[in-house]
RNA sequence: GCGCCCGUAGCUCAGCUGGAUAGAGCGUCGGACUUCGAAUCCGCAGGUCGCAGGUUCGAAUCCUGCCGGGCGCGCCA
């Protein structure tokens, strides 16, 4: 899409490409294409060739003024494609340990994953979305260990709780829970049972804590896939015994090592400990193979960036269990400082400073908050200022948005209190659209399917945003014009030209609409 | 030391996979409300795209080397 008008509707530098390629002109094949371009359903209005070799086409004006039917026609199917072939994608994301409350970090790849489902599944994939649960491991250990030593802290008992533990206020909490359900019943109990007891309740206690914030944060999962379901299966042994069988997994030092190496990791790393016990890597190796095993083609899953070194090992993972590794889509998301007042603000579990995802859709809103996570690519770190935030709660990039949208919904409630009827897509002559605002408003929501198809191949939410402001921005700008030129507004004195305007109109909101249903932020009617 | 990400306007960031005169928001300054919602719009100012080379018709974009910032480099997850 060229910057300026005289360069068209939309340019191609093929000729420039293959000139250099073949050693030819450019102007002469940019020529040659020209006279060879079939146009069968008379899209192009015309087309021209500028040196050293662009080729300018310019779109046949009726043409797209039936695509801004289709808009109103296809509602909130507008902008969907469907794939050649059915392709199953699982999408992976937040994954936190249950030790603990969602922070913004976390929030961040729930707003990403949950709008990234939404746009794959708009550009024809079939998405599945999944939480994977880590309740296995020593975390697991020390979260009940802190759990019991709160309890016993309860209880009057003068027990120290070690640096490396869970010291946050909500095990405090948690403690006076488990106490109103057993009283002192637990200190009864042999240490072992206790803490059992203990790991149990504060494992499911906190990941329902998990499952209600995001709910609120408006993700939701297809399933909640937990580790310790591998172990009960005996699938992590099966998977590392044919590993092995394949020369992939070896013994050294006492412990079992995957020979990741042999993908182009920088070392091999271990799978089952001296102890005998096993590694996250281990399980992860069973939880990829059990993803292929159901048969999805691509999977998505969504880190923060402090875990990038572990990329090439599961990219080897992927070959030893004899899959293409390009099907692993690893989307690294950049970690969030969250500030007050310009001051960072810490953001430790285990020192139980929080800055928690509820906090911050308590304080912001779910829209606002959701929008802000969306905005930036996920390669970028991100600022997240509370106070500012709030401060500017109403000059807000999503309030700007939805204005849009209220505004184009107030215009329609304001047509039929007038008497006038919405028109139907027939009814309208698209034709009368003269003004250049209509014309711009047009093309970019024609182009809108294109830009959906290109954000879900680069898996890059954040376009849409960007692609919503440039939107609003124009209907605003579209808007004003009728500010001091009574017929350049929608309802005008023209009641054929206020028809075909209702219907631009009501295309452009449709268009907000399904933009923003993808990043999971909503379009209100009313503001 | 090695690896990944980032470096673009005063601030926060886009830049559509190498195109034509580098964009937006916020902030500054100046304008537009007798009503289709001013949560908006219009305009001015603001740039050696971190630095230096290279690739070619053409580089913010690709390659190399530096500089600066963030994050990693466990028989933790």
């Amino acid at each position: 899409m060229p910057r300026r008008p005289e360069h068209g509707d939309y340019a191609t530098n093929l000729a420039l490409v293959l000139g250099s390629k073949k050693g030819e002109r450019a102007m002469d094949i940019a020529k040659g294409v020209l006279e060879n371009l079939a146009d069968p359903k008379g899209y192009l209005e015309r087309v021209e060739v500028a040196p050293p070799g662009f080729i300018n086409l310019f779109l046949n004006r009726g043409k797209l003024l039936e695509k801004v039917k289709e808009v109103v026609q296809e509602g909130v199917n507008y902008g969907r494609s469907s794939l050649q072939e059915e392709v199953k994608v699982l999408v992976e994301f937040v994954s936190a340990n249950p030790t603990g409350p969602l922070h913004v970090g976390h929030g961040r790849g729930a707003a990403l994953g949950s709008a990234l489902a939404n746009l794959l599944e708009a550009a024809g994939y079939k998405v599945t979305k999944e939480y994977y649960v880590n309740d296995m491991g020593r975390q697991m250990e020390v979260l009940g260990r802190s759990l019991y030593i709160r309890y016993l802290q309860l209880l009057g008992e003068d027990v120290d709780m070690p640096e490396d533990h869970y010291r946050g206020e909500y095990m405090v909490d948690l403690a006076k829970e488990l106490f109103s359900l057993f009283g002192d019943e637990l200190r009864g109990k042999e240490e072992v049972e206790a803490l059992e007891a203990c790991r149990h309740f504060a494992s499911s206690r906190i990941l329902e804590g998990i499952r209600k914030d995001l709910e609120e944060f408006r993700v939701t999962y297809d399933r909640w896939f937990h580790e310790s379901s591998l172990y009960e299966e005996g699938r992590v042994q099966s998977h590392l015994e044919r590993l092995r069988e394949k020369g992939l997994v070896y013994e050294r030092d006492g412990a079992q090592w995957f020979k990741s190496t042999e993908f182009g990791d920088e070392k091999d790393r271990v799978v089952v400990r001296k102890d005998g016990r096993t590694t996250y890597l281990a399980s992860d190796i069973a939880y990829h193979a059990d993803k292929l095993e159901r048969g999805y083609q691509r999977l998505v899953d969504i880190w923060g960036a402090d875990h990038h070194g572990y990329v090439p090992r599961m990219k080897g993972v992927m070959q030893a269990l004899g899959a293409d590794p390009s099907c692993l889509n690893i989307v690294l998301v950049q970690m969030v400082s969250l500030l007050r007042d310009g001051i960072p603000v810490a953001m430790s579990t285990r020192a139980g400073e929080f800055a928690t995802l509820r906090e911050v859709m308590e304080e912001v809103g779910v829209d606002a908050a959701r929008y802000i996570f969306l905005m930036r690519s996920p390669d970028s770190h991100l600022d997240f200022d509370l106070e500012l935030a709030k401060k500017q709660e109403k000059e807000n990039p999503v309030y700007y948005v939805q204005y849009a949208h209220a505004r184009i919904c107030s215009i329609e409630r304001e047509a039929r209190e007038r008497g006038v009827e919405l028109p139907k897509v027939e009814e309208a002559d698209l034709t009368l659209l003269q003004l250049p605002e209509e014309w711009e408003l047009i093309k970019q929501i024609v182009g809108y399917p294109d830009l959906v198809r290109e954000a879900a191949e680069a898996m890059e939410p954040h376009r849409l945003t960007f692609f919503l402001d440039g939107l609003a921005a124009q209907f605003h700008a579209y808007y004003n014009r009728g500010w001091l030129e009574p017929q350049a507004r929608v309802i005008c004195p023209d009641p054929e030209l206020t028809k075909a305007r209702l219907l631009l109109v009501r295309a452009v909101k449709q268009v907000l609409w399904n933009a923003l249903t993808i990043l999971g932020v909503s379009a209100p009617e009313k503001m």
